[in-house]
DNA sequence: ATATTTAGTCCACAACATAGACTAATTCGG
DNA sequence: CCGAATTAGTCTATGTTGTGGACTAAATAT
């Protein structure tokens, strides 16, 4: 529901704008902020001196731009006080980054440990070690860590910030939110396929309309629609690896039959790809494929039709403006983005009239971690004053 | 963009909250109002004074409450100034109402025309007559009609109104926008599997997320959560007739094959349950399942089995918090319920803990025509202030 | 060197919400 | 039946915030 507007929310919510808008444009004067945004220029000079005392923002010196008149003084964001820290478990590897509010990657670890054979309480004890050490460093730096959410490869109860079920860690009713509760920051839970999305939002293509896949042992996707996050009523929206190919295909893990999973999901494609089962890595395939094996590439061309029928049911349903194939399907790009975009193309050609684009990832596993950081990011910058009046 | 926030933006947010808090309690008191919204009890006096000033909402007579102290004045929403109307062009009828603010239905009509075979414009000359005729009685009545929206069975350019092609009503390139700038007040055009879930939000079950389902000759479906409609990146979401049933299955219009469409469409149920194409009417079809029908019974099982099927995909990708069948869903639910569910549960049980209620939709065809009225009802009550400064 | 132009600041003012005093209308207790 | 207590609603002084126009600052054009 919504809440009551008082001054103190009239301010919040212009600072939002302002910072918005510089944040848009990198480098703007208080002049051209006046005229975007239709405050006027004394509304919009106090602001800015309140976004610059708070370090949210920085002068940088006078535009010369040839222009006649007194040149303004850009404002930009400023990346040298507020951070996010991102955090990852998944399954063989943990990560954690630093993310400044200009949001440049200002710290990264990564650390491969097979998360599948620990206890949970380790994974995460281990993980906040990587944290604590990455948090120190960047106070070194001068950077203050507001805030930090955790990516993790399952459904989180939005509410407690709990995992009831995460299948491909081995984790059940872990209680992540006690656990992460030793930060000198608030730290949230989140999907990691949601998470990889909003990294590809903030850090990667740009784009604001797009569904982006989280190839892995699961296939999780997120929608982002007009830049925000389509969550669902429940917070369990995205879940294409159970989404019908054909309804009397191969059993699925999930109790239905022919679920895209079964065809395009990792163990499938693997095993399809070259026989022993666990032997076979992501990266081996996709050396088998340049040396032209040709069960790597069949099967390849049958995860990719595969997902190509899954991604027609959901331009159906969803309408997004594209796909942005992730996770394991980016590095096997070049051999299965033709394959999907004419699936696509021969399924829903006729009735619309374009069909969405389909491209590739540029962030690779990472994109879940800066996903996080940038949540927090995002956070600050839609309410910078929460943040001012601390 | 969000926009820049001055003292009547914020005048205009606190109207519309304390009115969509009296729309919500049906009946409050300032002094509850006060409490609820947080703003004190002076500002909520001025806002409620204008609200009546502006004949939105009512005092009506003091409350007996049997507390001690002054008993308060309760305000509810006026039903006796403002009022909305909602037009229907569909296959075989048209569809006028007007609804009042307090979204009780003023006035009906419906007319039985084949728009098949009429031309655009002389469907929609037919409409405007039949919507002249019930915005006279409503002015009789003393009510005030402050916009429309139509509702048509195909994808409208949310830009311009128009219609591009709806192939059920065998329309191309229809300018709409301008066949209905005569009217005294602006109408909008909006998709009619949209607005059908629209009305079941303000008129049917109350439930604020859901999927509704409108089978007709297409089948649409549009999505609705926390009170609000998702329409994706270009306005098209919500196509749940060409998700993938089998992706081997009979040929679908779409160019695609196996579509939920080929069976459980309109066509393809009548035609698998009684078997002469044309012949047969959805309560025909009712009334040989009353009887008993074994060809009918399997028609439906069949359909339901796809519905399942399809929106098994569609939870999986969507998350909604139920299911609501209407179209010609509605007066066979008796028959196809039950198969949906259990498909459902089939296919979902094992990896969610509850699966989404599947419902019947109570208001049959009127569903997109109160839908239309009622987007106008919802946009006033969002911003009451635009209607006030006029 | 002066006029012109544009950027940014200053100040009086207006709009709106707040806080608390005040009035109004009821019930409770004697 | 009357006064105390209680709750509803109004009135007034005050604080916060944005506006608009005057003013100062710093550049280019002539």
């Amino acid at each position: 529901m919504s809440q009551a507007v008082r001054h103190d929310a009239m301010r919040a919510r212009n600072l939002a704008l302002v910072l918005g808008e510089v944040g848009a444009r990198g480098a703007v004067t208080r002049a051209a902020l006046a005229e975007i945004t239709g405050l006027t220029k004394t509304t919009v000079s106090k602001l800015v001196g309140d976004l610059i005392e708070g370090g949210l923002v920085v002068e940088t010196g006078a535009v010369r731009d040839g222009e006649r008149g007194r040149p303004g003084v850009e404002i930009r964001i400023s990346g040298r006080h507020v951070a996010a820290l991102g955090l990852e478990v998944n399954v063989d590897y943990l990560a954690v980054c630093v993310v400044d509010l200009a949001r440049t990657v200002r710290l990264r670890r990564t650390q491969a440990v097979d998360n599948r054979a620990a206890l949970p309480v380790d994974s995460i004890a281990r993980l906040g070690d990587l944290a604590a050490n990455v948090v120190d460093e960047a106070v070194e730096k001068g950077l203050r860590v507001v805030g930090g959410v955790l990516a993790v490869p399952g459904p989180v109860d939005r509410a407690t910030g709990d995992v009831r079920n995460a299948p491909n860690l081995g984790w059940r009713d872990v209680p992540l939110a006690s656990l992460l509760q030793h930060f000198p920051f608030p730290v949230r839970v989140e999907n990691e396929a949601n998470l990889a999305a909003l990294g590809e939002l903030w850090f990667g293509s740009g784009l604001p309309d797009f569904l982006h896949v989280s190839g892995e042992i699961g296939i999780g996707a997120g929608l982002v629609v007009r830049g925000r996050l389509f969550r669902g009523a429940h917070g369990f929206a995205g879940e294409l690896g159970h989404v019908v190919v054909a309804p009397d295909g191969p059993q699925c893990r999930c109790g239905g039959r022919g679920c895209l999973e079964q065809y395009a999901g990792q163990d499938a494609l693997l095993a399809a790809a070259g026989g022993v089962r666990g032997q076979l890595g992501v990266a081996q395939v996709a050396q088998r494929l340049r040396e032209g094996d040709e069960r790597a590439r069949a099967a390849c061309e049958r995860a990719a039709w595969a997902l190509g029928v899954a991604l027609s049911s959901a331009i159906n349903l969803v309408d997004p403006g594209a796909i942005v194939l992730g996770g394991i399907y980016a590095p096997l790009f070049r051999w299965i983005g033709d394959v999907v975009g004419d699936t696509l193309r021969a399924r829903l050609g006729q009735m619309r009239g374009t069909v969405p684009p389909v491209i590739v990832s540029r962030l690779g596993a990472e994109a879940a971690a800066l996903g996080a950081a940038g949540q927090v990011i995002e956070q600050v910058m839609a309410d910078p004053a929460a943040l001012l009046h601390t």
